[in-house]
This record gives structure tokens, C-alpha cells and sequence, in this order.
DNA sequence: CCTATTGCCGAAACCGGTTTCGGAACGTTT
DNA sequence: AAACGTTCCGAAACCGGTTTCGGCAATAGG
């Protein structure tokens, strides 16, 4: 008679522990362990026939029993603050997959959370570390005074950065020189002609749109432009914000040909106000954006933006933690990247005589 | 002078035990144990008084020194497959939330992994499922003939689908009643005249593709409409693929005045083809989609869709699983939801004669 | 008043690994 | 031949919990 099992099915078909293999070899399960864990002390030929009869019975570790001596369960935490309307949302499946393939490579695995707000993300962070369900996270959307840091400092959990940080003495960071896409991007327009570049900035609060900012006035000072405040309108990070933003920007008097936003689905409100104006994107009105999000490319024209290897950044943010959890010094944990510009057809030279109705 | 500790920091600040607590208040171990798991075989006073120092002392146990005994890890295993064009990523964010939402219901964790290919997703699930990294797992996207499925059982690994299966005695799953939407999007473009009304197919081989189309054949009988195989084009998944899809439908002869989509993602698609033939979808092209993405409500005219609520199918999803992973019988853990019907503008009255290039 | 039952907790085994320590076997040096 | 050093493995402690078992004391029952 088949008998129920603790995993809820009629098959009894017993885990093979490291005892079975021990006994296999007439071993103690000390040196079936030193020998599958490379230890010096144990001679090649018994380490070869200690990981054959492994391979051969199908032998597999329990994590958690790894965990309970070593003090490692070999995880990445990863609490997502999902709100309602949020750009980022498109990102988060190849995020995923960066920081998925980071973790394997290492024979790490991945815990998920996600959060409402900012309270729900310090108590997760806080249940995940405190049962150790991951020896250290990965904070995504770094804001510039973040109170993640604190807190993960407080509980002496390890954790990387994805973007810099205003004070981030002792953090380890990945992030993506972004304020150099928008200097370039402006750069771009001036030499095309553009002499009036409105800005829209990203989510305020976030280091990133700081940084974004930056690179703008950087762009304007380098094409030897002024910079005029009224060209800068208020933050934007999704389609209908972005429409609204624009419209506050082609009706200053003197409008901007050109417009550089901080965020792929702001600009696309761009395009919005852009119609209802009777203008044509590219021609009589030039934009540039940051993101790279896929409907960029299905818009008329296809959107000109700076795109981030998103994949990328989720793999090496996996590598970095691991290598922090491991005792790594995080200033040694610092890596920068850049944006890759794709050049499509929301950008063109400056048209003659401006076709905004004042 | 600090002392380095495992996690990588300076400071010195053991971990509260199980050990610490009993000595606090002059217990063993496993009285605190049995107290704080809610034993019968322990008095009222001394639960009170374990309960109160642990929340003291601020002691929380270690998940896998519990997974040790117990057999369970309490996470929730899930192994997406993202492919590099996926329609179905934008729903990543929501459908995360919800099972997260769930597992943190019941105290427990989501563990994640991603995969190409259908070979990467099978070696996941068993390396996971070896190393007792989450105690089952959710299986997004059920295939008519589903390898997991057979992988999974002969693992002995307990599992929930989204989405009703072939073979699937003995297999706990949540479903959207997707086919009764598509019949009823037949329905109501019936009523609204229409005679030819075509259907997009979604990818084949899974189970919602054939189900939609059969809700579409019931459909067209309940209205009392011929089913004219040419009206029913090749699959499409993506808005590129939708767009050639539509081409071919407008190009037969005696076309379809209205067509019903498996996906959104390619219905958008249909709004490109329908661009190009100088058809304003609504009016001269009726359409009706399924899914409900966001993109959706942006494009012009709003697309007429069912949406569906992926964030509580992850909330199911969770909840059935932990039932499962507990030994709750699968038979009794299967639940059907339908679709929401989102009233825009994408769908209207039967043109009088066909706007269309013959 | 003695026995049977019940309530409640201590003691110890147990889960499946890792790590430390000591010592047997063998070769090398004086 | 004795002293010493290496190589390699067994034995046992250990990690932090859970679960079983047995026994003491208080209560109930006859």
C-alpha cells in the first residue's frame, strides 16, 4: 500500500540524503560533505568516487539544511513597489530576468516580494531578512534620501543599488550614466538647430531624475545655450502626466522646438499634445527620451531614445549582491554603464519658422 | 573592537534564538516551541508569557531551521518563461503582486526564477524543487500537452495551473472563462448586426487558444451565424503578427464587417491594418479583444475589451498552491472567473455597406 | 485513602547538512 | 630505530529549530 507523503502525494519515494550516499560508499557523511565542498583534505581519488555515487543515487542538497550551518541560503531578496499607475511596470519581466539569470549562474535562486507603499516595503524587507529567506537584497529606484539604506543598515543586511544615492558612502551601486544620454541628447538638438530645448523631468525624490536633470543643463551649457526655466516643466513618468506636461510647455510664449524627457511613457503624451497641436513629431517638433520601452518603436514617427539594457543591469545587480553577501567591500561594488542611443525618427534639424500657434 | 560577522558588517549583534528565549523565561526549547506553535499540551499563561517575551526580545525563527523538520519551506515556486517577443509580459508586474499578495497571506515567500526555453523551464523547476527552494510551484500559461505537468508529478512536487488543461484529472487549477467571452463578443456584434465576423486565434498549442475559439464557434451558433472558415485567420500574439493577420482577413472576399481577438496585443495590430484601408476602427471595422492591457485605453478609438483581473488570479493561484502544498485534495481546489467586459469604443452598429477595397 | 486520569512541562531525539578535532597510517628525516 | 611531518578520514559537535515520549503533580473518581 502506497503511503501519503508530507508533500501531499500517494507515492513514497524517500529523498536521498547524504547518508545514503555515505552509506553507499562506506563513508562518514563528514567526508561525503568535505569532499562534495572541495575541502583540501580529501584525496582525489575518493572525491571522484564521492561525486560519481552523488550524480549516479541523484543526490541534492537540501538548501535549507545547507543554510541552517552555513548561515547562507543562497537567495536574493527583491521587493518590487508596485504602484498603480507605474512606467516601470513593462521593465519588471526583463528585470526579472536579468537578476533570474545573475542568481543561477552562481547557483543562487530568487525571493519576490512586492509592496504597496513605502511602509509595506520596510516590513517586507524587514520579514525577509529577519527569517532569512535572502542573505541580502537588491533595491531598485533608488531615491535620494532613501530610507531602505537605513534600514537594511540597521538590520546589517547586505544590499546593492540599482542607481547612485545621495550619500552612499559604503554602498554598493549599479547604475546607468543616464545625465550623460540627456547632455547628449541635447547636444544632439543644438547641433541639428534647436536653440529653444524644453525639459520634463522624471519622478521627483528619485536620484535619477536629479541626475537626469543634470545632464540637460550640462547639454545646454555645452552647446553654449541658456538655460531658461520656463522651459523646464514639472515631472512626468506616464502617458497622460506627459500630455499634460507638454501642453504646459508648447503654450509658454516662444515654445520649445525640441523637448528631451526623462521617461519612454511621459514622451508619449508628448506625441499626444503633439497631434492636438497640428504638429508633426520629427519635423515640427523634435524629441528625445530615455527608457527604451518596445512601443517606442510602434509610434509615428518611431520615438528617438536612449535604451537601457535592463537585462543587463538585473544580471550584474545579482553578481554584485552575491559577491556582497560573500563579504565583498562594497566600494569595490560600484559599476557604471551607458544608455545606447536609438536613433528613429522623433528628432530632426530645427524647422525655419516655429508652427506653434502662440 | 568590532567583530566581523557572516553578513559582512562590523557590528556585532547576535541573532535572537529559540535557546535565548527559553532561557529568559527558565523554559526548554521545546516548550517555547510548542507554545509558539499553538500545542494543546501547553497552558494558557505560559503561551501568553512565551509569546509576549519572544515579541520582546524580538525573536523571529529561522525559516529554514523550521524547513529542516517540518519538510517546508512555505515559498511559492514560479518559473516564467520569457521569451524575447511576449505578449503577455506587461502582466509580469500584476500577476507578481497578486501571488505575492497570497504567499504573504499565509506567511509565506515567492521564490522566482525565469527561463527561455521549455528545456530551461524544466531544469528550474526540478533544480528548485531538488533543493526544497519553495514547496510547489504556480504554472503560468498551461499548453494543451504540458511537460511540467508530467515532470512535476513525477517529482512529486505539488502544482497549481493558470488555465484548465487536456489531461487534467487529478491537477488543481484557476481559470478564466475566456471562451464565454469570446462567445459573447460574438454575441453582441451580432446584435449590432454584424453578419461576417472574423477571429484571431492566439498561440497555438495553448490551452486558452482553443478554448477562445471554441467560445467563438458557440458564439456564431447562438446567433445563428454560418461559420465560414476563411474568417478565421492564422494565430497572432503580437501587435506585428496582428497587423498581418488583419491584412489577410480585410483582403478575402466578402471580408469581415467585425473581428474578435484572443489577444490585445494583436488587436492593436488590427487598428495598424485598419489605418492602412482607411477604415476607422468602430465605425467601418468593428472590433472586440480580450485581456484588458492598459495600452488599450490609449489607442483611438479605446478598444472594447475583457479585461481580466490578473492580479487576483495571482492571489488565487497563491492560495490554491499553499492548500495543495498542505494536502488538500486537487479535485476540490479548481476555480473559474470570468472576464470583465470594458465598453469603449472599438466596437459599433454594422456599416450599411462595406467601407472595404474589394 | 488509593488509584486513574489529566494537564503540563522537561529531556532528548531528530531533521540533514557543515565544520572541527583528533588520530591512524604512511613516508621522511636524523 | 626513533622522531617527525603529511595525508586522509572517522567521530562527534554543531546549527536552530520541531516533535516525541515520559513523568511529575494536581485533580477526579471510586
Amino acid at each position: 500500500m502506497a503511503v501519503a507523503t508530507t508533500r501531499g502525494a500517494v507515492t513514497a519515494r524517500r529523498r536521498v540524503t547524504i547518508n545514503d550516499v555515505a552509506q553507499h560508499l562506506d563513508l562518514t557523511k563528514g567526508t561525503v560533505s568535505r569532499a562534495l565542498n572541495g575541502y583540501s583534505d580529501i584525496s582525489e581519488s575518493t572525491r571522484l568516487k564521492v561525486r560519481r555515487a552523488a550524480d549516479q543515487l541523484g543526490y541534492r542538497p537540501l538548501s535549507h539544511a545547507q543554510a541552517i550551518r552555513t548561515g547562507r541560503a543562497r537567495s536574493i531578496g527583491l521587493v518590487l513597489q508596485v504602484s498603480e499607475h507605474d512606467g516601470h511596470r513593462p521593465f519588471v519581466a526583463d528585470f526579472l530576468a536579468g537578476v533570474s539569470e545573475g542568481a543561477s549562474r552562481e547557483d543562487w535562486t530568487l525571493t519576490v516580494a512586492t509592496a504597496e507603499n513605502d511602509g509595506d516595503t520596510l516590513r517586507l524587507l524587514e520579514k525577509i531578512s529577519d527569517e532569512r529567506k535572502a542573505d541580502g537584497f537588491i533595491l531598485p529606484r533608488t531615491l535620494i534620501d532613501d530610507p531602505r539604506i537605513a534600514f537594511l543598515r540597521s538590520h546589517d543586511t547586505p544590499f546593492v543599488l540599482y542607481g547612485r544615492t545621495g550619500e552612499a558612502s559604503g554602498c554598493a551601486w549599479y547604475d546607468i550614466k543616464s545625465e550623460d544620454a540627456m547632455a547628449e541628447a541635447v547636444m544632439r538638438l543644438a547641433r541639428l538647430g534647436h536653440k529653444r530645448i524644453g525639459f520634463m523631468p522624471g519622478a521627483p525624490g528619485y536620484t535619477y531624475a536629479e541626475l537626469r536633470l543634470g545632464g540637460y543643463k550640462r547639454g545646454l551649457e555645452d552647446a553654449g545655450l541658456p538655460c531658461d526655466p520656463a522651459l523646464i516643466c514639472d515631472p512626468a513618468v506616464d502617458r497622460e502626466t506627459g500630455n499634460n506636461r507638454a501642453e504646459q510647455l508648447l503654450t509658454i510664449p516662444n515654445p520649445p522646438t525640441a523637448i528631451v524627457c526623462s521617461v519612454d511613457q511621459a514622451a508619449l503624451g508628448v506625441y499626444d499634445a503633439a497631434r492636438r497641436h497640428n504638429l508633426k513629431i520629427g519635423r515640427d517638433l523634435s524629441l528625445i527620451a530615455y527608457d527604451g520601452i518596445p512601443e517606442g518603436g510602434f509610434v509615428d514617427p518611431p520615438m528617438s531614445t536612449y535604451a537601457v539594457n535592463i537585462r543587463k543591469a538585473g544580471e550584474r545587480l545579482a553578481d554584485l549582491l552575491i559577491q556582497r553577501a560573500r563579504g565583498a567591500d562594497p566600494e569595490d561594488l560600484r559599476e557604471l554603464d551607458q544608455a545606447r542611443f536609438l536613433n528613429r525618427g522623433s528628432h530632426g534639424p530645427a524647422p525655419r519658422r516655429t508652427h506653434l500657434k502662440q
